[in-house]
DNA sequence: CGCATCGTTGATGGGGATCAATAGCTGTGG
DNA sequence: CCACAGCTATTGATCCCCATCAACGATGCG
């Protein structure tokens, strides 16, 4: 289990204002593209979007526990995280974001964060203020039903890694986070040949999945030793998928994908 | 831990057709007028929204994992709860709903259920056919953004009880639940002077916290013993509120309640 | 090349699961 | 009105998973 150490708070100077020549929205099109249908309004209304760019470097906190965001974070480049820290320093993360993502889109209609988004790795995100997402949401229901959703999906990874944290043992749980980061990214066109990147540390892994980074260091050997799979520096590969998924007890159901998985 | 017993699907015959005058939407009108300002056409839009009324007895499903569900759940009377299973029967329960809650809204933009909706007590639940709230969001905006904004207060709910499952003791996690539940429920005004109905029994608190009924047995002996609370029968009493919400570490901002709470 | 972070390993102890048995409670039916 | 069935709560005994502490490699970066 990580200590509370504050990572420092992005400063000012370490992005560029280059507003949105449309393909950086691309992302955030292509992801609503995989929930509903896009009209060319919609295209186009979201394509007006403005927004500013912004490169972070690895571990620095995005928004903060307390904060009043004005705007929303969608992924571009990188990984991100959301977490909670307790007293003691003991931390809990709560979910993991790659590009196309909106971590923080809860914002929108929860005016304090109650927990923290910070960047895992070194990243680009793009930063939509939320006057121009609420008018956008305000002329294009079908754009706020895909929103929601997200929302929903986000939710159900909530529940998913609730089941995973309070039922599931210590190889089940880690496994099944493998699973599911292996398919989100897959779906998102990341990943291929059941291999991928793996930005979390051990010690991440550790307070994704409620144990310590000891522990997680032990039960990686054992899987390792299994065959099932092989994590070396920032590379995960998965040698036995269906082993995977069976000791997960991993149905995608619940990441509510359109389409089916096919790993 | 629970076995997993398969508590049987509502028969047909246990509810009856009473369409709704808006009596009983009027919880709902409360729940939204706790979260916005609902003017004269929302409000009357909303008592116009068809609804049949039953009556469930206790422990009976509600909504089925897998199910594609055609209506939404709003709680008049009773408690539910939502929960998933696992292999060898092992129980996660995901959140607990009191009267005013739908706890199914998800359904609206996920048609797929992800986990199971059961009555943790007899209740009188209404269901609203989701073409009706479709409809009502479509012409409303400022009541879609009300039910949205709730189900982010059910997403934050499910971050933090996370946090309580992977990073708290066993004491931080029981009386975490119980400052949260009470709280619930005087917001709702189910629930004064640090006292009020407990519908869990032993065994659900486990499922709820991750860990065993034993266990969570000696813990509330515990509690007792610090002169905490009281739990007897189907009745909690918090005798030192300041005490159990510095045990259980809690801070009420992930409720996004809109008063401040002052129980 | 030196420091920091991450990964790895060993030793130790405790929190909590599990099994098993008893007692209390509640609704049901004879 | 009591007996019985079926839950729920309680208690004891045992064991082991995993947290914790500590130390040491490995790795990568400025």
């Amino acid at each position: 289990m990580r200590r509370a150490e504050v990572p420092p708070r992005r400063r000012k100077g370490d992005f560029d204002m280059s507003f949105a020549a449309g393909a950086d929205l691309g992302l955030l099109i292509r992801k609503l593209k995989s929930i509903i249908t896009v009209s060319d309004a919609e295209r186009s209304a979201i394509e007006r979007l403005p927004m500013t760019r912004r490169q972070l470097p690895a571990r620095q906190d995005i928004v903060r526990d307390g904060d009043h965001p004005t705007q929303c974070c969608l992924m571009l480049e990188g990984w991100a995280f959301r977490y909670k820290l307790l007293d003691e320093g003991k931390r809990q993360i709560l979910s993991v974001h790659i590009p196309g993502d909106i971590p923080d889109l809860q914002s929108l209609h929860l005016p304090v964060m109650d927990h923290n988004l910070g960047a895992l790795t070194a990243c680009t995100v793009a930063f939509i203020p939320h006057e121009a997402l609420r008018e956008l949401t305000r002329t294009h229901p079908g754009i706020t039903a895909a929103l929601w959703r997200d929302t929903l999906v986000d939710a159900a990874i909530f529940r998913e890694w609730m089941t995973n944290i309070g039922r599931r043992s210590t190889s089940g749980r880690i496994t099944h986070l493998f699973c599911e980061l292996y398919l989100k990214l897959h779906a998102m066109g990341l990943a291929e040949n059941h291999a991928c990147e793996m930005a979390l540390t051990q010690g991440d892994i550790a307070d994704a999945i409620g144990v310590s980074n000891v522990h997680v260091n032990r039960v990686l050997q054992e899987l390792r030793g299994e065959g099932l799979l092989t994590l070396q520096g920032q590379r995960l590969v998965i040698h036995d998928w269906a082993g995977l998924t069976k000791r997960a007890e991993f149905d995608p159901a619940y990441l509510h994908l359109k389409r089916a998985p096919a790993p």
